[in-house]
DNA sequence: GATAAAACAAAGGAGTCCTATGTATCGAAC
DNA sequence: GTTCGATACATAGGACTCCTTTGTTTTATC
């Protein structure tokens, strides 16, 4: 896929995925890789700057959690903050989508 | 709008504008920004190294041209090259699109 | 003839994502 | 019991796209 194309849908899913439950960082990459058949595979050097940013503004919390398994992992709750972003990102993401299609069909013909 | 999201759709719509009839850059911008109703408004200096980075690629071909108003623009057409270039464009949009709405509608419902 | 819009161009910088590398833990196989 | 792969987090460095800014020239308007 052309990677161009990802630019910021990044942390559009994240916090989408934030949203419903608290997820540590292996976790997201592994669910967004799995629920897009592949289409999406992050790479840790992708991931965790992305989760560590999304902290630094306030949209996201990670803390360390031992859960019975014995494995520390730091799961990320998404902000009141946070939501307000992924508020705003839909609907650009929206916007995104029906400006671009308008585009396309214009040049190819409704689909 | 979340200027991140364009990152790759600028050239996927010249192409495929340029796929319909060969324009000159000053004509594309105002296209694309009329069509979506001023949701893409982009700068000259986005667009112009970008048409000149195509050409580069081998994607379009630019030409000076005088029609009978007496005004020189430098029109583009689009190759064979290009042609194919825009297909795959256009096929990784479809999956992009997919693949984001695939998780939203997991995390938020079926819209 | 001054001013705004049309039309092209290039330099410099900001931001996002990828590659590569490193560390540590857990479970399974041998 | 130790070796190996998967799990899990982290950072440095670089590539790439797009934006801001600035500049020039031509055409139309007042």
């Amino acid at each position: 896929m052309d990677t161009e194309l990802l630019k910021g849908t990044l942390s559009l899913l994240i916090l989408s995925l934030l949203s419903r439950k608290s997820m540590y960082g292996y976790e997201i990459a592994a669910t967004v890789h799995r629920d897009t058949d592949g289409a999406f595979t992050w790479r840790e050097g992708s991931l965790y700057p992305s989760l560590h940013k999304m902290q630094a503004d306030g949209l996201i919390v990670g803390q360390w959690e031992e859960k019975e398994t014995g494995r520390k992992r730091r799961y990320y709750h998404i902000t009141e903050k946070g939501r307000a972003a992924l508020k705003g990102k839909l609907r650009s993401w929206t916007e995104l989508c029906q400006a671009v299609n308008r585009i396309l069909e214009k040049a190819h013909g409704p689909t």
